[in-house]
RNA sequence: GUCCCCUUCGUCUAGAGGCCUAGGACACUGGGUUUUCAUCCCAGUAACAGGGGUUCGACUCCCCUAGGGGACGCCA
């Protein structure tokens, strides 16, 4: 059997290191043993998907240099690879479970979903469906269907015994049944959940081996019934463990930098990222801790993961990233370096500076902290401002609330929040841009600061607000609960 | 709360019963090279969560406890 693997995002929000890392464990598996790597967009969410996410995956992925060998782009013998565009061979193979009862109509209000499940959870119990439409006869389940009644698909799932389940890092995994839900399989909306595509796409596509995070483990049953009902044979599963923050929850960015375009545009060598990536979990036959993707591959041994949720370190990829950069020749780290400071991303800056320019030595000056780091900070930093540190750090937490559901993020839609925040707050716009201008630039004159936001991005921006906070002393749990009232008083 | 997974230095890890006085890397500390800084080199601090078994022998196997994490959505 030819070793295929895959990675399958969802085009929701900004392509997220965890997708990256899960990426590159699948390709070097699926190149370590001669098979294909394929990449499937899981774009069955109809209200978060989006085309410029999708974009974007594309585009990490590419700059990472782990190229597919099939996907929504490139085709292949397997397509569509948009789960959106595959919608027949769902309701097709959910047909077969109807028939064959392994599948029912539901067509429970979400209102009497959430009476049960509020009484599940004050009785102590797992929250799960409670079967009421099994009792549905189906022919008249067929009848109101066709009636055009509001329904789901779901799962019938065992009422007693355990569900064995094989993880190829973990050995056999034992789960009550009882803890199983009887999942949706099709929203009211026709579209697949990812239980359903998941399954059947992982078969018709033919995937062998699946590598994918260690949040899935409990899903296993569901997918253990889907396989045996439609009469297929599982491919064998990888959990690999999840990603952390210093505090051991899963990596987050409301506590950290997830975006790769956040390392990409910090000016991160993509060897250097998936270097370091590689190392969290998986380690050298030899102990070698500085190596190629080439290198990856040539030794990649599943067996050799471990499934300790590693805690991502900044400062050990800044060194990885150092030993990378150090090896480039000459003119390579030069065509490198023109290559991050690209002639589009200069281009975009020439609006901005423009004006204030007479010289093109004044450049350097103006852009220093949008293509560099900022200035390092501390409380004094902020002494411009002439507000006590406790003051910055309200209005900062409170911009970083205020710029948290900004979907576009542009100039106009933050001016636009940050501005409505201001006015939230009873002050005016010019009260609070000092303390922004110290966070984002590092100097109290700078470049129009909400174009600045809007080149930086959205996780760099984040990461500035969030270092300048620490910097001013940072925020005690009891002040987090005061800005917490705060903000919601505010609105 | 219920179920599932996990538990070696601060962090990433090596370790598949005797090779372990537990090794390496990052970070940190000290020293050296260097006009500065950085690089580089050398040295140092630092860990098997706890308790029971199994065994001649447990970091390695089993059980319990504790701790951490995850899942419990018409999100993936």
């Amino acid at each position: 059997m030819s070793v295929r693997t895959r990675v399958a995002p969802s085009p929701t929000g900004d392509p997220h290191v965890g997708t990256a890392y899960m990426a590159l464990f699948n390709y070097a598996f699926a190149r370590r043993h001669g098979g294909r790597f394929v990449l499937r967009i899981e774009d069955t969410d109809r209200a978060r998907s989006s085309a410029a996410s999708e974009e974007a995956i594309f585009e990490a992925l590419h700059w990472l240099g782990l190229d597919w060998d099939e996907g929504p782009d490139v085709g292949g013998p397997s397509g569509p690879y948009r789960q959106s565009e595959r919608r027949e061979a769902y309701t097709q193979h959910v047909e077969a479970l109807l028939e064959s009862g392994k599948a029912f109509y539901c067509f429970c209000s979400r209102e009497r979903l959430d009476a049960v499940r509020r009484e599940q959870q004050e009785a102590g119990q797992t929250p799960r469906y409670d079967g009421h439409c099994l009792s549905v006869d189906p022919d008249e389940a067929r009848a109101r269907v066709a009636a055009g009644e509001e329904h789901v698909i779901r799962l019938a799932v065992p009422g007693e015994g355990t569900c064995q389940v094989e993880d190829g890092l973990r050995g056999t995994i034992e789960i009550p049944w009882q803890q199983v839900d009887m999942q949706v399989l099709v929203k009211a909306d026709g579209f697949p959940t990812y239980h359903l595509a998941v399954v059947v796409d992982d078969h018709l596509m033919a995937i062998s081996h699946v590598l994918r995070g260690e949040e899935w483990i409990n899903s296993m049953p569901k997918h253990r019934l889907l396989y045996d009902g439609f009469g297929w044979d599982m491919p064998q599963h990888y959990h690999l463990p999840l990603l952390r923050n210093p505090d051991r929850s899963k990596l987050s960015k409301r506590k950290n930098p997830t975006g790769i375009d956040y390392y990409r545009r910090r000016g991160y060598l993509p060897e250097a990222l998936l270097n370091y990536l590689a190392l969290m979990g998986w380690s050298m036959p030899d102990e070698r801790e500085v190596f190629s993707l080439a290198e990856m591959i040539e030794n990649f041994d599943i067996d050799r993961v471990s499934v300790r949720g590693p805690v991502f370190d900044p400062e050990k990829l800044d060194w990885l990233s150092g030993q990378h950069l150090r090896a480039l020749e000459p003119q390579d780290f030069a065509a490198r370096f023109n290559e991050w400071a690209s002639a589009d991303r200069l281009a975009s800056l020439i609006p901005l500076v423009r004006e204030r320019t007479e010289r093109f030595s004044d450049l350097a000056g103006h852009v220093d902290f949008l293509m560099g780091d900022r200035a390092p900070l501390d409380t004094d930093s902020f002494a411009s401002t002439k507000r006590p540190p406790e003051e910055c750090r309200r209005i900062l937490d409170h911009v970083l609330r205020a710029v948290e559901p900004v979907e576009s993020w542009q100039r106009d839609a933050l001016h636009e929040a940050i501005s409505s925040l201001a006015t939230a707050m009873s002050l005016k716009l010019r009260d609070l841009m000092p303390t922004l201008f110290i966070a984002i630039a590092g100097r109290s004159r700078a470049l129009p600061l909400f174009d600045s936001m809007a080149w930086l991005g959205r996780d760099l921006t984040r990461d500035r607000l969030r270092t300048a906070i620490a910097a001013l002393g940072g925020i005690s749990k009891k002040e987090a609960k005061r800005l917490e009232r705060a903000w919601r008083d505010l609105w």
